[in-house]
DNA sequence: AGGGTAATAT
DNA sequence: AATATTACCC
């Protein structure tokens, strides 16, 4: 089944003559996958039930390189069978359904990839690359030693291309450029050590990097489309599947583990290696960073081995929707005391984004946040229609955030909200604990930026005299003086049982278990633990 | 070293 | 126009 030496070592045109085996009950499909695959001249094998393609591994393992197997509702366990027993058998699964539980579940018992249908051609013409990686990648316990020479003769193959070519190997030419100098650049490169998915080599993690026109339409998408669409509000990946597989991965995670944002980088027009080709095939919501051309004072004139210069560093973020979402979320998570560019940064978990991206990001939020700038920045970030918004701010420009935090400073409370964010919906990260009797919810045009200047972000750790936790929401707040707010957050830790003024959150289970731990209470019972707050 | 801000460059 | 970069300070 695994291709062997014989296999690899001198193959002509190669992957052309690789066997497939197709399982796939819905019977038109497989004839379409079939008839593409043909006509990429893969010999295929077309099965439709799961049994006559089991018996067919099990009989004649050598049969196969490949297996492209669907996965149904209703077929899960066929299915696993089924890679449990093409153990070495490279499996692509593909499917009609979106369920990243199932995706997942493919994946840990041995599936190369999850690949949604419809399948491009791209896709499908890309399998033979799980081929080579399995006979480069086999399992620690079983590496056949027929399997060395294969890997021989393809490193050399690709040392003779980088040679002969050198547009030809991104990602050697991506790893000349990631070795280069700054942090965006070393989390590339971790990102391409985690995610080492055989297809699509080219795309770190979510990240695209598109250099070379030439090789960008081989890129499979994998599996990281369909999750993009569950984003957004319901964060849910609950699935009738196999919870415990997702489980671990519950909150914050949760909200990254589908990182389909992309960030890419553009060929830099200027350097000659030639015009980049930008494909994005995943549009709707990718981050794109971009370079944009600047050799200046950096010596980042990397060189690849024939000289070639990879110059283009400067990556220019696009901040979607999306990734502002990401950015307000974390910056929300972690309070305005710990929202600082490299803490938001890690809880992006944004691959390619450097800390200098997020405090500059970071920076404009806050200017707009302090309105700082009312006038021009109301036009521009908020297309609010109510002209009244303008005179809502103080003259005074209010320095919202600390440093230095003057003690009768008064609070930026109930700022103008510019829909800065194209958000319409809260950051599902951050939740809201509002009182019996108020409103839910809060008009989305406000959304983005209520919660921010004023965000109580639980008690985590929260010092009651820590001013940029003490903000209510109401205009009243606005005369709001460092001894009432402290009276306000006084009294609601004294009298726990009345409802928080609007706008403060409780306090994580987390923090105060923390907090009972540090006063020496260390058992609880187990009821309050279970009403677990998410946060 | 890293953060914040403002000015400036791209 | 939106970001990045820079300079300067904390």
């Amino acid at each position: 089944m695994v291709c062997t030496a014989n296999d690899l070592h001198g193959w002509k045109d190669f992957p052309k003559g690789l066997r497939v085996l197709l399982l796939d009950g819905d019977t038109s499909s497989a004839a379409e996958i079939k008839t593409k695959l043909e006509e990429m001249e893969y010999v295929v094998v077309s099965y439709c039930n799961e049994n006559d393609a089991l018996s067919a591994i099990s009989s004649k393992p050598e049969t196969f390189h490949v297996a492209i197997v669907e996965v149904t509702t209703s077929n899960h366990e066929g299915n696993f069978k089924f890679l449990e027993a093409a153990k070495d058998l490279p499996t692509i699964m593909i499917s009609n359904i979106h369920c990243l539980s199932t995706m997942m579940k493919c994946i840990a018992l041995g599936a190369m990839e999850f690949l949604q249908k419809p399948l491009s051609d791209d896709k499908l013409r890309n399998i033979w690359q799980h081929v080579v990686h399995k006979a480069f990648n086999a399992g620690g316990s079983a590496v056949p030693n027929s399997l060395k020479p294969i890997k021989e003769s393809v490193v050399s193959m690709l040392h003779l291309e980088l040679e002969n070519s050198e547009n030809e190997n991104q990602v050697e030419k991506k790893l000349e450029i990631l070795s280069g100098d700054d942090d965006n650049n070393h989390e590339l490169l971790e990102g391409s050590d985690k995610y080492p998915a055989p297809s699509t080599p080219q795309q770190k993690h979510g990240m695209r990097l598109v250099d070379d026109g030439d090789c960008q339409d081989q890129l499979n998408s994998s599996l990281e489309k369909e999750c993009g669409e569950q984003d957004g509000e319901s964060k849910s990946v609950e699935t009738t599947c196999i919870n415990s597989l997702v489980e671990g991965t519950s909150q914050v995670e949760n909200s990254q583990l589908p990182d389909r944002e992309a960030i890419k980088e553009e060929e830099n027009s200027a350097d000659g290696c030639g015009a980049a080709s930008n494909i994005d095939h995943d549009t709707h919501d990718q981050y794109n960073i971009s370079s944009s051309e600047k050799n200046k004072s950096k010596p980042c004139g990397l060189s690849n081995p024939c000289g070639i210069k990879v110059s283009r560093k400067k990556l220019k973020v696009d901040w979607t929707p999306e990734l502002h979402r990401k950015f307000v979320q974390a910056v929300e998570q972690l309070g305005v005391n710990q929202a600082i560019p490299s803490r938001i940064l890690e809880l992006m978990k944004v691959e390619g984004l450097t800390r200098h991206n997020v405090a500059s990001h970071l920076q404009k939020y806050r200017m707009h946040k302090r309105h700082i700038l009312p006038k021009e920045e109301d036009r521009s970030w908020s297309h609010s229609k109510d002209p009244m918004r303008k005179n809502y701010y103080p003259q005074r420009p209010v320095m919202a955030f600390p440093p230095p935090y003057h003690s009768n400073h008064i609070m930026p409370v109930a700022p103008i909200y510019p829909p800065w964010g194209h958000m319409a919906c809260p950051s599902p990260g951050v939740q809201m604990w509002v009182p019996p009797g108020y409103p839910p919810w809060r008009p989305p045009e406000i959304w983005p930026w209520k919660s921010y200047p004023g965000h109580i972000s639980g008690f985590e750790n929260a010092d009651p005299y820590d001013k940029s936790y003490s903000i209510a929401f109401s205009p009243i707040d606005l005369q709001l003086a460092d001894e009432e707010i402290d009276k306000v957050v006084k009294e609601a830790i004294s009298k726990p049982w009345l409802p928080l003024p609007l706008g403060l959150k409780p306090p994580s289970t987390e923090s105060v278990l923390s907090e009972l731990s540090k006063q020496g209470i260390s058992t609880v019972p187990s009821h309050i633990n279970g009403s677990k707050v998410i946060q």
